[in-house]
DNA sequence: TCCTTGAGTTCCTTGAGGGAACCCTAACAA
DNA sequence: TTGTTAGGGTTCCCTCAAGGAACTCAAGGA
């Protein structure tokens, strides 16, 4: 495929697609997230091929995505989120929410999410982080930030 | 390279993947949103083949997140946003703040968001739709849903 | 000693991404 | 009336990543 490296553009979204913009990467981190941590467990639950899950398992390790720790003297190992890669779930959180709402259907969603602080099934709302108030893609105006290439 | 199909997948990530999975989307949507709707300024701005240029836009407005519309009275298009493809670029901002927070490195954010609201340069913060609180990964238990497999 | 299990490698085939060249339509210009 | 230009795509070929199945390796256990 010889895919376009995004690694060295000036955007985030870019640099973030560089990490899990390969298409089985979101659905391991979501693996991950919710307990399932071994090479077979995961290939057994995404139908992944094992090359394929050998790359993306190495890929989000050396970026720091997941840490490989053994949990066994024999060779077994497993794959934990670091506090990067967790802070990446809230993306996916998002995601579920946008799956949710256009996607799920007479269904409804797959799954459902309890805030601890509340107790209550709830969803995600982006809020501003100095006002609290919604802040969604119509509610900003995008600025040249320090580090735009310009 | 004959790609696992995700979308039959009980998982709302997976069906997201779908539709915005492939590794331009998101990088398209960025530029609609931003205000660049031409297939040319697209082309131009993103580096991307005209052919994968071509499915991938097919692909967003066939799944309703753009819509293809003319602009004069030669058969010139623009692409612009509909309300789910709006919606989506929450995701985006969400992304944006992973990258800002994990990537960026010395020379800081490419872009920055004005809030409306507060007119206060602000970032994004997950909360609960219910309770207005903060609402991260480890905020919350995973139960399942009606729509899920099981 | 053989068997099993987890965790990968190796190898081959196929098909999607990259890139360049080409095409089509409608307005303009000469 | 015949170029010419510009936007918006197709077509073509080549390469390399995804799929898939088979193979390997190390450490226990029967």
């Amino acid at each position: 495929m010889q895919r376009t490296d995004f690694s060295k553009m000036a955007c985030s979204i870019a640099r973030t697609l560089d990490v899990i913009g390969e298409p089985w990467s979101p659905l391991i981190l979501r693996d991950v997230w919710v307990g399932m941590s071994r090479f077979e467990q995961l290939q057994a639950d995404l139908g992944i091929s094992r090359k394929v899950l050998t790359e993306r398992l190495n890929h989000l390790v050396d970026h720091g995505v997941l840490e490989r720790r053994p949990y066994d003297n024999r060779p077994r190992y497993e794959y934990v989120l670091t506090q990067k890669g967790t802070e990446l779930v809230d993306m996916l959180m998002v995601m579920v929410g946008w799956g949710d709402r256009w996607l799920a259907g007479e269904a409804g969603p797959p799954v459902l999410y309890r805030h601890h602080a509340c107790g209550e099934i709830s969803t995600t709302e982006l809020c501003c982080a100095n006002c609290g108030k919604p802040m969604h893609a119509n509610d900003v105006d995008v600025l040249a930030g320090p580090g735009s290439a310009a």
